[in-house]
DNA sequence: CTCCCGATAT
DNA sequence: ATATCAGGAG
């Protein structure tokens, strides 16, 4: 951390880098439509978006809707997403949330937070992904990655997703809010890595208070 | 807090 | 071998 930027400004400076970098960042699933961005971030608890679109490729080119999945049934649906981790419980939860579907929103997917969580296996972050990716709202989903980023370039001190999420509401430049959690995740995927990360070819290394540190924070 | 849980990177 | 991957429910 050698540039001598503080506060909001050094904030700003690492947004406008990440936004120089990839002008338009966006989610690396593949999907069609809201439904199959809803199921396909469902899938993508604990697993690389690689191995869900593997299995989606597949099981999007029968399934559009959710009356086409209660039509495909659990078992099918079982069999598509195997090679998923925790995916008996993902394909329970597909099943229940494309039932409450046809059920409750006329085979539409909500635009509403609470009605979004009350979909099973949809918590906060889905909600937000899903929020963000179909609708442009500015919400900051904190997943693995944006969690670590956020704490390592000392964006937020928080303990819990949640409270990362109000940190870096907070902070980041409405200007950037749309696009800030892609940014953080495609740097945190691909630079700010779990393991061993790239500090040495890092475009944030100089506004980093943890760059070279090596640890895992 | 624990459980879920296969594929991939290190 | 094992840490990690777009978390959520009980």
């Amino acid at each position: 951390m050698s540039t001598n930027l503080k506060g909001k400004a050094r904030v700003a400076e690492i947004f406008r880098r990440l936004a120089d970098a990839t002008p338009e960042p966006k989610t690396e699933l593949e999907f069609a439509n809201a439904y199959q961005l809803l199921v396909a971030v469902v899938l993508s608890a604990q697993a690389t978006d690689k191995g869900v679109n593997k299995a989606t490729r597949t099981l999007f080119a029968k399934v559009k809707t959710p009356a086409d999945m209660l039509a495909l049934g659990e078992e099918s649906l079982t069999e598509h997403i195997k090679t998923i981790g925790l995916f008996r419980a993902k394909a329970k939860n597909v099943m229940g949330l494309s039932r409450l579907l046809v059920q409750q929103h006329g085979g539409e997917v909500p635009h509403r937070r609470d009605q979004l969580e009350a979909l099973p296996g949809v918590g906060r972050k889905t909600a937000n992904v899903v929020l963000n990716c179909w609708w442009g709202e500015p919400t900051m989903a904190v997943d693995t990655h944006v969690y670590r980023v956020a704490k390592r370039l000392g964006l937020s001190t928080g303990t819990t997703p949640r409270a990362v999420e109000d940190d870096l509401l907070r902070i980041i430049p409405q200007t950037y809010l749309r696009h800030a959690h892609h940014w953080l995740i495609l740097h945190g995927r691909y630079t700010c890595t779990a393991r061993a990360p790239k500090c040495a070819t890092c475009p944030l290394s100089d506004l980093c208070p943890s760059a070279g540190k090596l640890s895992s924070n």
